[in-house]
DNA sequence: CTCTAATCGAGACGGTACGTCGCGTCTTACG
DNA sequence: CGTAAGACGCGACGTACCGTCTCGATTAGAG
């Protein structure tokens, strides 16, 4: 018979119900980030909090770190998009604080990210972003080797940011944002020039 | 009674096999770090690798992190020993340039320092050893707080060293050196200038 | 009342859909029943086989063991059938040699009704029937309880044709009857005399 | 010194710790068999009533199913023991009423071992002591072979027993012993004269 | 050299979390 | 509208480590 053809596989998941499991796993590591460490956090406690079957969850990630990394690299994805257009325009300081303001905003997310214990998995979506940055403008640079500059960057922004959030008082973006133009994107890419 | 209380607690006269059980311990993380991350790592590992009894590890260790810390703290200690009276006579080059060579020279182990996961317990000793140097050298600077000066330094000191020695063929000590000096350690110091 | 449309539910015309899929299911299972044990068997294992959606399997049975009785009770019923005949006849050797002609000849369900984890199954069914035929021929014994009766002549026949059949090379199906009357009809019979 | 040369390495398991705990399982298990067949046990059951730790059963016993066995071998060795002697003797029915008696005397256990779904594995081990009995006294038998033979007799004997003490008022132990030497034991050995 | 207490090995134990499996129900989208 | 495909809630499974504990057997060093 001919015919089905069209429907029996399509590529990408269609069942709804996926994407709301989905996204209540999300929600909930999100809540839970904000009292406990990832390593205190037990799948347990993530499928109790998004009122899903223990099952489920690895119905969906294999390891409570793939769901982090999940939220990780949405959430990176999201603020280099918005900051990469003033960095193609070579207005680094601009860049910066869009950065701020956007981290800012959502600093009770952000405080989790960068300080509870998930940093690692932050840094790695960073750098993963930053390096697709670095290929549409490879410049190459005498002393300094391309990838140990990426990797200095992002680990002194996310540094910074961890530091900035943590604080009783933060500073005012605008101020984080020069502080991060001055100390490491504009050198970095002062050197690449 | 007075007893024989002299015996019981001199407090650095120790039971010889104390020290002999800490030792093979340690010995026996380093081992075991070559292959493994440290969460890989079960205390029943250590143990065996030490030839020692399971429940001997909890006699004087709470954790494997603990062990580890102690390690690294030992390890921080020397290094800045080394490296510090450089920094006293304000010649950061050659500073870095006794830090990078004592790095190089037991680069195995130092590999598994930074990188086996365990970078996070290096970067904390480093940042206890530097901030005792700042203590000591208190500057003020007017736009960058001194703490996140230090936390930025230690990180980018440390990220540089993980990268370097993670590399297929690591460049030479002195040009490492060269690098950390240019690129974290000079500015550092002439902010705090 | 008539009930709306004709179509729904004539007591015992069924959708011939239904009888399919029972067919199907009950092939699967006599088909996976030659591999492993009735409980090594998961429901999925037997819609898979039957190349039947699975919650297919649930409108037509509530457990596997549901299913396994339907295909016993038929086997037993068959069997019986083709035996009662010579029985009424007080032709017990005959009987046997029915039912043991018949057993050999589909020896290979036998062994697997038998022998996987069935037996239990089977019995119960072995003695509805028998208790069946013992009421029509009740005879009173004074030392020997009816029903005790009627439970060791059941077990006994189905455990020596399970031994029977799982021996490697079994005996003609001749001489298997013949101990069966002689070691349990034959008393049986006589003792209800 | 001769030193007190009985510890140090006994063969078998010396930790008075193995055997309570084990003691406590089975005991568990013999309570739990008085409400629930063997496979609407749980595991976790069986820890709770023993007031053990979970894992602890696994320590001792791969299944619950070996902790049944263990439990069905002891009670059934313990008989075969008391009953052997008369059977030496050529008394089948003193062994019959010696049989008959013990288990009577503990009918709670005996009952839930030969009804609660747990009589395939106390058949087993009267089967296995069955064949031990058999080797001892082996008769040739020209028309019924002899593994046949056993297998019936032991079938049997359950069969008998399980019905005896599942009836509501059971018959005396006396009655119950005559009617098994009369229908099982005596045929038996006469065969094998 | 003896005696006593600290230390040790061995490993059982009560727990917690894991990741998997199968059940039986329920949902979805297609034909 | 019925059915295949399969997601879901549930709960038992058996495993892995954890950190605590009990045991004797060594061993160190004070008397």
């Amino acid at each position: 018979m001919k015919k089905k053809t069209s429907k029996t596989k399509n590529p990408e998941v269609t069942d709804p119900r996926v994407g709301r499991s989905r996204e209540l796993l999300r929600k909930a590591l999100v809540t839970l980030l904000e009292k406990k460490t990832l390593e205190q956090i037990v799948i347990r406690d993530i499928t109790d909090a998004a009122r899903v079957g223990y099952a489920t969850f690895y119905r969906h990630y294999p390891t409570k770190e793939a769901l982090m990394t999940d939220l990780a690299s949405k959430e990176v994805d999201r603020v280099i998009a918005m900051a990469q257009p003033k960095t193609d325009a070579a207005d680094t300081l601009s860049a910066c604080v869009t950065l701020c303001t956007y981290v800012h905003e959502h600093r009770v997310l952000w405080k989790t990210l960068l300080t509870r214990g998930v940093d690692t998995l932050i840094k790695k979506e960073f750098l993963r972003a930053a390096r697709e940055l670095a290929t549409t403008r490879a410049k190459s640079n005498h002393w300094l080797p391309a990838e140990l500059g990426i990797t200095l960057a992002v680990s002194s922004t996310v540094e910074l940011l961890a530091w900035w959030l943590s604080q009783a008082k933060p500073m005012p973006g605008k101020r984080a944002a020069e502080i991060l133009n001055r100390i490491v994107i504009a050198p970095a890419v002062s050197q690449a020039a």
